[in-house]
DNA sequence: CAGGAACGCTGATGCGCATAAGCGGAGGAT
DNA sequence: ATCCTCCGCTTATGCGCATCAGCGTTCCTG
């Protein structure tokens, strides 16, 4: 009588022995199913169950999922860590979708934080495996710096959902992705309304999709709003503008600026600062991309990407690939039917908008660009 | 030539048969294990794993673990969302800890997403089926309600590590603690020191064990510095505290306030303000647990939890018990050798403590209730 | 009163994998 | 030449479960 440890788990045999059953029945009673056409006893029932409750059985998921063929796991991939340090503002959104629609759906969810390559970012294949197929499915999530794991994941067969557009050529990729390019045009369109003729585009030097969708929008709007599509207001990348590149595009007329991302906005409310001018009334300021909740000193105007949403649509489309059809998921057929999503984002207001500032005298608001 | 949609997922006898081989010369190569003496030829070697790439292998975690092998799957389990809305700064931090000890472990994450109960809280055990059994062990994380799943899963012989202390009465439950004691005493210290004789403190009223350790430290501090533990200055719960209990605490002369967990602190703060009280000129305040990083207007005195840490203690702890006896994981021999680790916590100095205010005259700082 | 159809259960099977046991051949020791 | 030992692989087995094809009974129908 030494110590339990090791105590055995129960199996569904330890059940049918004590019930007087067979494992067979034990496995139809524990799980509601019917063999056939109907039914067990009642009374059969209930000894079952009485001597799972005596015996404190817990099913075994990994055997059960064997058998079933399923495992009711879904993974989560991110090309970056899943919990970084700094971009957790960024992430989380999207995690919190993801887990909530998870959760909803009854699917757990396999965090591949093993994959990580000597630069620290991580890998789909590692030593050419594809460690991915350990759940049915997968999400997708954050920046690639390369493109060909995406495409030869593309190429294989198996299910997964990319957050974020991706154009494949060729390849038919489900993805979950936000509109920029309707509230980027109606940004500039805001502007125009408000008065502004000379907007200013900092981008990020990016050539994703997503980057391109922006573009496109300040480029459309732009045109149908009469407004000149002068080149060198359009400044990508942008990353490390300086005061010279400020005063630049002022003197070419820009009143208002367009932000690509959280740190060039940064740099921006920096270099304006550090000049003395403030939005909206020097300048007026929209971002593309949700600022950073950190900075509470101010309502920046822009765009606000519904992550949450985009996260939890991702895990319902793969859910509905994983259901529909057994094998929809990878190289599906025609059509991209319920395998594209494209979710609106809405333009919030600010308080870094406004029309421009009067024309001071002896600085005509006409670009008239002073050197160079 | 139809499409190549339903391809099913590759097995290793797939890959066997690939390269020639029995399943069970794919099955050592692909984990390195050697049958009994020694090895396979390299050759051979290459042959195998050339086809599991070509063939995009990717094994089948439940039928690993099923067979008894591992899967280098580690579990996550909260008894609250893993990514809440709110309380995302709490749990975050240990999840990064977490995921970088995973990462240079080389386990992948399991998050129990799906084990939601009606009442939002998560359950181990869901129609008796514990899901946790899918990774090889398991992380806890969280406040459980009820204590019971907990005692049911310490007695089956599953390896899990416990992030907060646990005492489970006969079994010898894993787990990386806080030394809340210490500081907690230390705290009372200073502010004994500085000249506070009576330290008012707020609890949660919960009777969890983190809490539990809290008090010992403040009621060993009141003695060891000679202080009235005057039962009216312990105020738990607190959480609904008033502006009448505030001033009843100062009329019992209260200059210092301990708060226990980040909602206390934050009420205790409106409270104050709204009387036009600050610290440190006119009470001083120690937290004792991390207040949230999103008000950035005080640097609040006191502990520092070192969650990170705490995270990636329990991953590794977990590694060990996971690799150093395979059967060592749940009930555990005597002694819990490297299965408890309770880390030190800092206590940060913060703005918010100084010497108490100099008795403004008609006000006695000797507890003396005006009323009731 | 024969034929059939549920009913209530059992036995067999296989999910994909790890691993123990087996086995032919090559090489060394005696 | 004989025996033994390692090597390099194969075959067989079972993990715990879901599921399917029976199979003896009972009850109903014509």
């Amino acid at each position: 009588m030494a110590d339990d440890r090791g105590t055995p788990r129960r199996r569904q045999s330890d059940i049918a022995r004590a019930a007087g059953v067979s494992q067979a029945t034990v496995s139809m009673v524990l799980n509601g199913r019917t063999g056939r056409g109907a039914a067990i006893r009642p009374e059969t029932r209930e000894r079952v169950l009485a001597a799972a409750a005596e015996l404190g059985y817990a099913g075994n998921p990994a055997a059960r999922s064997l058998a079933g063929g399923r495992n009711r796991l879904l993974g989560v991939f991110t090309f970056e860590s899943v919990f970084p340090a700094e971009s957790a503002d960024f992430y989380h959104p999207f995690l919190v979708g993801v887990e909530r629609a998870a959760e909803a759906e009854g699917y757990d969810l396999i965090l591949f934080t093993s994959a990580a390559g000597p630069d620290g970012r991580r890998r789909i294949y590692r030593d050419n495996f594809n460690r991915l197929r350990m759940a049915d499915g997968c999400v997708l999530l954050g920046y690639e710096r390369d493109r060909s794991e995406l495409d030869r994941l593309a190429g294989e067969d198996f299910p997964f959902v990319v957050i974020g557009r991706r154009d494949v050529p060729g390849r038919d990729v489900a993805y979950v992705a936000a509109d920029y390019t309707t509230p980027t045009a109606e940004a500039v369109g805001r502007l125009a309304a408000l008065g502004h003729r000379a907007i200013a585009y900092l981008g990020s030097g990016l050539d994703a999709e997503h980057v391109l969708d922006r573009e496109e929008g300040y480029r459309q709007a732009l045109a149908a709003h009469g407004l000149d599509p002068d080149p060198r207001l359009y400044v990508s990348p942008a990353r490390s503008l300086r005061v010279d590149d400020l005063h630049g595009l002022r003197a070419l007329g820009a009143t208002a600026f367009l932000t690509e991302d959280d740190s060039i906005l940064r740099r921006l409310l920096e270099l304006t600062s550090s000049v003395g001018l403030h939005a909206p009334d020097d300048f007026s300021l929209v971002t593309l991309v949700d600022p950073s909740p950190l900075r509470p000193d101010a309502d920046v105007s822009g765009l606000r990407v519904p992550r949450l949403e985009m996260g939890a649509a991702a895990v319902r489309m793969l859910g509905a690939m994983l259901s529909d059809s057994p094998e929809m998921g990878a190289a599906g057929a025609d059509g991209a039917d319920g395998r594209r999503l494209v979710l609106p984002c809405d333009l919030a207001a600010g308080t870094t908008t406004g029309p421009p500032p009067s024309p001071r005298p002896g600085s005509p608001p006409s670009p008239r660009p002073s050197r160079q």
